[in-house]
DNA sequence: TTGTATGCGTTATCAT
DNA sequence: ATGATAACGCATACAA
């Protein structure tokens, strides 16, 4: 490791002082230097290969430029996409990613958390409500922190809502309008981590009540979560509850609590008779990558997640700048954003008969 | 933002000196310190809330506890399941990860090169050849820096070697010995930057040329790369090769350059009136985790990725503790690692006929 | 327009 | 066993 030239070394090889090359170098624009001094500084950084050090700078500045992205893995399309989107807008914006998996573990979370402040990451971003909401608020400013998703709970942090209420909603009145009465709902585990789960399955019964269908809906849960980490585990959960579900009862429509637990249920049906769309619709929520790949097509709802990701991004980055100049402290009002949109493909169809 | 607590409160509140409080925190063997005040400096740090300011620390220590982990994209099974795979082991030796998404662009690749030296990253972690390996070579020190992947060009970087080219003789000398005589190889584009799809043809018409089965080869390689951040191109170019390959040759086998481009294949053939295995069988590389996931299960070649993750990480931490103990200098011998493995699936079977 | 001096919070050296 | 004190490299208030 050898030893990194400072920006002492840049002023001594410039012939300036060490203050003229971080005044410089920092395109300072209330101070004005002939363009000759510029080119010199510039140009001795340069061949140098002079980067300033972070440690240094954040010292003083206290600021780290670093965004803490919290997920439950990585191995799931739905939060890959997410993650994407998020340091590409961020990168953008000069700042970056640091990556905690926290595979839904309390501790991982905590670990995090003071990992973060001690980095003194400039902001940190949820992708799913905290395990740990007080330990959380104890060492993360509020206006650091946004949750990407649900907002149920309402702990009192910001968050970038995905609506899932209504788009279940959207889903249910979809089929619905297709003619479909009696309709299957396959989910991974409601109970605990994914409150958006729990508010899909809302907007579709609420939706179907107001058909007066309530009596068609049939919900098959899946029962432990503990291979979570693998996306895999919601694929099987959507074929082998869809089995069950098929065995026991005579639906026209299926709905997979996401994409993943769709292809599930796709993909057992591609191995019986029925036919989709002809016999059994297939739906699913997210619009992951895959569900326009895979084939047939699914249908589903998208969230216009890269527009979210980036004021998610933007809500942090908004705080910190408003950190310099306390003036423009307006806050989250990121109401008049896009809301659930319905995808339609190729897996859903009027209901038979 | 409110003022975070220094070591030197922790000091005031315990009845210390700064120093000592150090010395206890960072759990230092070789000082002694009465029971009574560890505990004391303990219970202060716990009250405040106390943790470490890196910045300061880093200043000191030049130690940053950062992996960069350089990706030409996320939204791609494989890298995907590689960044799990390096994150979870880093954390578990108290490293972090720093993504690192270029999308194959050299000026992206060279701002976080920089980065990765502001921040005084302890290691860097490619999962491609380097665009810019010079560049690399002056900021990066050699022994802080490994590629995962081919080592064809050798540059001098150390390597993760994952012997795509045994991985392609490997696959080609299992359809032979199925007796298939008339094979497809469908691949995205070989030139530029993916080293490994080279690879993987070479060692399957190495296979071929041996058996004598030579001309029994037909490659078609997609054209341009320009949507290859999203890995549903990969997907569209399994399908569309196999598609005119299928109409120009007859063929009853086909190797997909990775699992998403024999996705593309499958997914093409089971639109036709084809059986897999029966009429023709289909096998990629990588062993993502869709290709256990999805339907046929898929014959492929698994790379012990998460192993070689593991060997990753730990060069790179290696050389950081060499630092303050230059005893232990043993580089890179990391040659006794499992080579490719193949794993045989239901899209694989006896050649027709 | 440019340079000097100071301090950010830690770790580490050296006294005590 | 513990406490003063000096760096680390940068940004910045102030001096020139």
């Amino acid at each position: 490791m050898k030893k990194k030239p400072t920006s002492r070394d840049v002023a001594k090889k410039a012939g300036v002082s060490q203050t003229t090359v971080s005044l410089i170098l920092n395109n300072r624009t209330d101070m004005t230097f002939p363009e000759t001094t510029r080119r010199k500084v510039r140009e001795a950084a340069r061949e140098l290969n002079y980067v300033p050090n972070q440690f240094a700078r954040g010292l003083k500045t206290n600021q780290s430029r670093l965004i803490g992205l919290l997920l439950p893995t990585i191995s799931n399309p739905y939060y890959q996409t997410l993650a994407q989107h998020i340091e590409e807008f961020a990168a953008s914006k000069g700042y970056n990613i640091l990556l905690c998996n926290t595979s839904r573990l309390a501790d991982r979370e905590e670990s995090y958390i003071s990992l973060l402040k001690s980095k003194s990451a400039d902001g940190v971003i949820y992708t799913f409500a905290p395990l740990l909401p007080d330990k959380v608020r104890q060492v993360i400013p509020a206006d650091r922190m946004v949750i990407f998703g649900e907002n149920e709970q309402n702990l009192g942090f910001r968050t970038i809502s995905l609506d899932s209420y209504k788009a279940g909603e959207i889903v249910a009145k979809y089929l619905i309008e297709l003619g479909h009465k009696r309709i299957g709902f396959v989910t991974s585990p409601l109970s605990g981590f994914s409150l958006s789960r729990k508010s899909r399955l809302d907007g579709v019964i609420a939706a179907m009540k107001a058909a007066g269908l309530e009596s068609g809906l049939v919900v098959k849960e899946g029962k432990d979560e503990k291979e979570i980490n693998d996306s895999s585990f919601e694929i099987d959960i959507g074929f082998s509850l869809t089995e069950e579900l098929l065995r026991e009862h005579s639906v026209t429509a299926i709905i997979g609590v996401n994409d993943m637990v769709a292809f599930g249920a796709l993909s057992h049906i591609l191995r019986t008779d029925l036919r989709v769309p002809e016999d059994i619709s297939v739906c699913g929520f997210d619009n992951i990558y895959l569900s326009r790949i895979l084939k047939p097509h699914i249908t589903t709802v998208d969230h216009y997640i890269a527009d979210k990701a980036r004021s998610a991004v933007e809500m942090i980055i908004a705080s910190v700048e408003a950190e310099d100049d306390p003036s423009d402290r307006q806050m989250d009002t990121h109401d008049n954003m896009n809301g659930p949109m319905l995808i339609k493909r190729e897996s859903t169809g009027p209901a038979p008969n």
